[in-house]
DNA sequence: ATAACTCGTTCACTTAAGTTAAGAAATGAG
DNA sequence: CTCATTTCTTAACTTAAGTGAACGAGTTAT
């Protein structure tokens, strides 16, 4: 199971066996049922999470609905905002499949970043990754229509749209479950032309 | 002017003078005149920014027309996508005032990555600050309508609305021009009545 | 087996954003 | 200062998303 986090690293930095087992024997690798909540609105919490296998998604109850804002599969990870800053959160965290992930906190962190700085350089380097990402992500998102948005989806991550419920895609994609209905009926229809 | 600089790293660790003279030892620091372009789409290019005075924006030119997606004003960085991938730029990076800014390049880094390992913990620490509110902010923009986003941006960053054109605050709000007028004649309206 | 719920879809209607065009106001260049 | 350009606003019309309601299919609980 750790094979799946160690071939992901050793795309950034190669690991020895002594700094291989380090990160085994800090016994970090969680089993999660599906639609368990790792983290509420309000709570404060030191937990990050990097997935390995599954789907989690963060959303908010807003009004009395529900809108997710994100997902996290395979070789993603999040650091929640209250871990950052200390203050409540202001989303819930939770399982969309059974999941297994790797649980991190702040002291654990800056325990191995003393003993390998080697990790704190990974750290970096895949934050900055991320925040690049990210950005290109939020510009297309500001750049193209809801139907544009859901035809980017369909192209670069189609396995959400199978493993995902369509309500939940629809906030994703910032807009009602209705539309997303309405908006696949009028694609389906323009393609069937 | 450098003083800009060090009050703000200041609030995360404290530099020696050895350190605060390396950096200084640099000569990164530049004066830009408005409306100067600073990336061109299709262009590669090494440089990371931070904004000491002044204001950059990042743009798409989509069918002909101009869609500005991030502004960066005082004590905010930006490492472009192009740099981090190593691929040419999908965007145009550009001064909206006359700007004084930090120029980095990642071999200088590197370097002082290695002479100050400080350095590389507090971009790490800032990198994670950045992704995580810039998370929050794209959740916002998902979960609201572009009124709500921009009483939000009036709220958040006023200063903004002052100093950038409407046009372009208009496709950062991921609308068109005239609706951005519609709407704020829209809520002027409300707030009378 | 049935009732209660959730989920996705459809419909009619409302509201707001996109589009196209025109004109006023502000800015910049010569 | 004047002309040209850019920027912002307004208006009429089109298109698509929001809203509220209803329905059937599938799921869960009793």
């Amino acid at each position: 199971m750790q094979n799946l986090l160690f071939d992901f690293i050793s795309k950034y930095v190669s690991l020895t066996e002594d700094e291989k087992n380090s990160i085994t024997s800090l016994d970090i690798f969680r089993t999660i049922k599906k639609g368990t909540t790792l983290l509420k609105e309000g709570q404060k919490s030191n937990e990050g999470y990097f997935v390995l296998k599954g789907c989690i998604r963060t959303y908010y109850i807003i009004d009395g609905e529900e809108k997710t804002t994100a997902f996290y599969t395979e070789m993603e990870g999040l650091t929640p905002h209250c871990v950052i800053n200390k203050a409540p959160s202001g989303y819930y965290i939770s399982c969309v499949e059974d999941t297994i992930l790797i649980v991190t906190n702040p002291d654990m962190e800056a325990d191995s970043f003393n003993k390998f700085p080697k990790f704190e350089s990974l750290c970096r380097v895949l934050s900055e990754e991320l925040l690049a990402k990210q950005q290109i992500n939020f510009d297309e998102f500001k750049t193209s229509s809801p139907e544009q948005r859901y035809l980017n989806l369909l192209q670069k991550r189609p396995d959400l749209i199978q493993r995902v419920p369509q309500h939940q895609l629809a906030s994703y994609l910032g807009i009602k479950p209705q539309s997303l209905s309405r908006l696949r009926a009028r694609i389906h229809e323009k393609s069937k032309r």
